[in-house]
DNA sequence: AGAAGATGCAGATAAATACCTGCATATCAA
DNA sequence: TTGATATGCAGGTATTTATCTGCATCTTCT
């Protein structure tokens, strides 16, 4: 997995909307994903090209339409790798800034 | 919680490393955080007020330093929003994409 | 074949972003 | 107090990013 892709592909609003779009429904052409996004075909395309190389998205081309799928193996990484590790500290964050803060004052 | 603030906080390597730099060691100054840094140390105060803006890393002035701590809550939150929601239609997407493929050609 | 529909490709541009340098301020320690 | 240390602030710049317009290509349907 290319993390720094797939962060940078959730950067944007518009990209989450399309992520949230095919969760509600998988399986959009680009014409079905626009109807519902206040820009130009030609932006969207370029959105869906990022979560594409970020393999966020899966597309297949049927005649002349393209179904996307969205692919949901990238987020569960960036789980594994960032949010479980940050949570295990949580409860000690107290505590850690407690200590200095006591630790270094009179 | 603002997303787009976490989401964009996290897009850049810089401020992962940070967060990694602080998972190891929570309550760095700027200054430790910066020898790990490889950039100046204005740029890194820069990466550390988005960081903070975000509500992912708090500080506290200690003297003349200046303690960061991180904040592992709107990861957290991220999750809920974001992670397990694309996560409770895994299994059903393979099934997605074959049907709609079966289903349109002869 | 020809028209309509869906998507692809390329170049232009305005805004956002990540850096930097230079100088200012505040704290500690001798 | 004075020098050294840690951080803050402001401005400048080069790169990246998001968006648009215009035109091309490829299907489908009549």
């Amino acid at each position: 997995m290319d993390a720094d892709k797939v962060f940078k592909a959730l950067a944007d609003p518009t990209r989450r909307k399309l992520l949230d779009l095919l969760c509600e429904r998988n399986g959009q052409t680009l014409g079905q994903l626009c109807e519902n996004l206040d820009m130009a075909r030609q932006s969207a395309t370029q959105h869906l090209q990022i979560l594409e190389a970020a393999n966020l998205v899966s597309s297949v081309r049927r005649g002349r339409e393209k179904l996307h799928f969205i692919n949901p193996v990238p987020l569960h990484e960036v789980y594994e790798r960032w949010v479980r590790k940050f949570e295990r500290q949580r409860l000690s964050l107290l505590h850690d800034l407690k200590k200095e803060l006591e630790g270094k004052q009179p």
